[in-house]
DNA sequence: CAAACCGGGATCTGCCATTTAA
DNA sequence: TTAAATGGCAGATCCCGGTTTG
């Protein structure tokens, strides 16, 4: 039922016809010739075969930016076989336009070395996720190594029950492959080495439901299974560390916000927690406010260092003390432009922090507006 | 009723290094 | 030895609105 996956090559015959041939013997002369003569000179050094010529003329009709498919993948530009018309015709009858497959090759050149079985399993196997056609082409748009860098259409199918078997229903299947594409093209193994180390560190650290917790942070971050266990588990660390975390603490953080936080490279992650102790300190606040204030709302660590002490400072300035930010944390998700604009229209309305809180800088577009409308109507009687 | 709480949705590829296969 | 396959990395928030609460 299903090919096997090694077997690439499945060119039309009408490939084969139109393709010019252009086998010179010349790697064979050169490479049985002795080292000594080939190494007199550079360019005898170097007996690469040449690029396909017909290839690159049928590339550049499609519209391909061929420099740029030769400087991503040289190699695909020196096959005697290739596929690219087979690809531009399937892709054209999935719906998508000219300019889009040009793009995708241009980017993933070695998508026309995919046999036309291939790519019709291929894409079975994501619409048995995706609802449309149209859905996966512009997945491809975005992301063309994410469908076309593996040409195991077995491991992928794997990949989708081994995902089910977590107990991921459909829509969450959805979300993963609009969001990270490339989780599905991970080895099978790969995936579950990510699923067994999230469930060792609930197991270590107490945890009573390892899948349960592993499944949590997955829809919490689907960005998870293209990160190394590595890079994860160096963050868990920086931050129990960071914020000397009980393992109850830890896992208690991980379930929830923390999660969201763990794709971060890790220097990235470290920068942004120096940077917020750094500078929660020299606005008087104690360790534990620090502790506190990661705890209730990790997110605070994605934001960079210029950002994070912009928008404080902002905030400062515009009469809201540090006390009211550690109880509101979330105000910081908005931009720093957003708090900016709120607080000079407040300001312009005399409004009074001290009084009604800063909840109002953590509302919609809209229901600031109304709120605003609402005040201003008061100020002028 | 308004305010406060809270979760969700958008988004995230394109490159390089290493290993494996032919 | 080349090309294919695969793993891994850096990058760096913002906003909305349903539901609960008071």
């Amino acid at each position: 039922m299903v090919a096997a996956p090694g077997v690439l090559l499945c060119l039309g015959r009408s490939l084969i016809l139109q393709r010019s041939f252009r086998l010179f013997p010349l790697q064979l002369a050169s490479t049985s010739l002795p080292r000594k003569l080939c190494s007199v000179t550079n360019e005898s050094k170097l007996p690469a075969s040449p690029e396909n010529e017909s290839l690159l003329e049928n590339l550049s009709l499609m519209g391909v930016d061929v420099k740029m498919a030769r400087q991503r993948q040289p190699g695909v530009l020196r096959k005697v076989f290739t596929n690219e018309k087979g690809l531009a015709q399937f892709l054209q009858g999935k719906g998508a336009s000219g300019k889009v497959i040009a793009s995708i090759v241009s980017r993933y050149p070695r998508a026309i070395t995919r046999s036309i079985e291939h790519l019709e399993q291929r894409w079975q196997l994501w619409r048995n996720v995706f609802n449309t056609d149209a859905e996966i082409v512009s997945i491809l748009d975005r992301s063309p190594e994410s469908f076309f860098r593996s040409s195991d259409n077995r491991n992928l199918e794997k990949n989708i029950t081994f995902l089910i078997s977590l107990g991921l229903n459909t829509k969450d299947l959805h979300r993963l492959l609009t969001t990270a594409p490339r989780t599905f093209s991970n080895s099978v193994e790969l995936n579950k080495q990510m699923v067994e180390f999230l469930e060792d560190i609930c197991a270590d650290l107490g945890g009573k439901n390892p899948e349960q917790f592993a499944k949590t942070v997955i829809l919490k971050n689907l960005y998870i299974f293209i990160r190394s266990t590595k890079r994860v588990k160096t963050n868990i660390d920086i931050l129990k560390a960071s914020l000397t975390l009980s393992d109850s603490e830890l896992l208690t953080l991980l379930q929830g916000h923390g999660a969201e936080i763990l794709d971060l490279s890790n220097e990235y992650l470290k920068k942004n927690f120096n940077n917020l102790q750094q500078k929660m300190a020299l606005l008087g606040c104690q360790k534990d406010d620090i502790k506190k204030l990661v705890i209730s709302y990790p997110m605070i660590l994605y934001i960079g260092p210029e950002t994070l002490n912009c928008k404080l400072d902002c905030l400062l300035k515009g009469g809201i003390t540090m006390k009211q930010i550690l109880k509101k944390p979330k105000v910081l998700e908005y931009s720093t432009q957003n708090i900016t604009g709120r607080l000079e229209e407040l300001e312009s309305v005399g409004y009074d922090f001290k009084k009604h809180g800063i909840n109002i800088l953590d509302s919609s577009r809209k229901r600031f507006v109304a709120k605003m409308e609402k005040l201003t109507a008061s100020s002028d009687d």
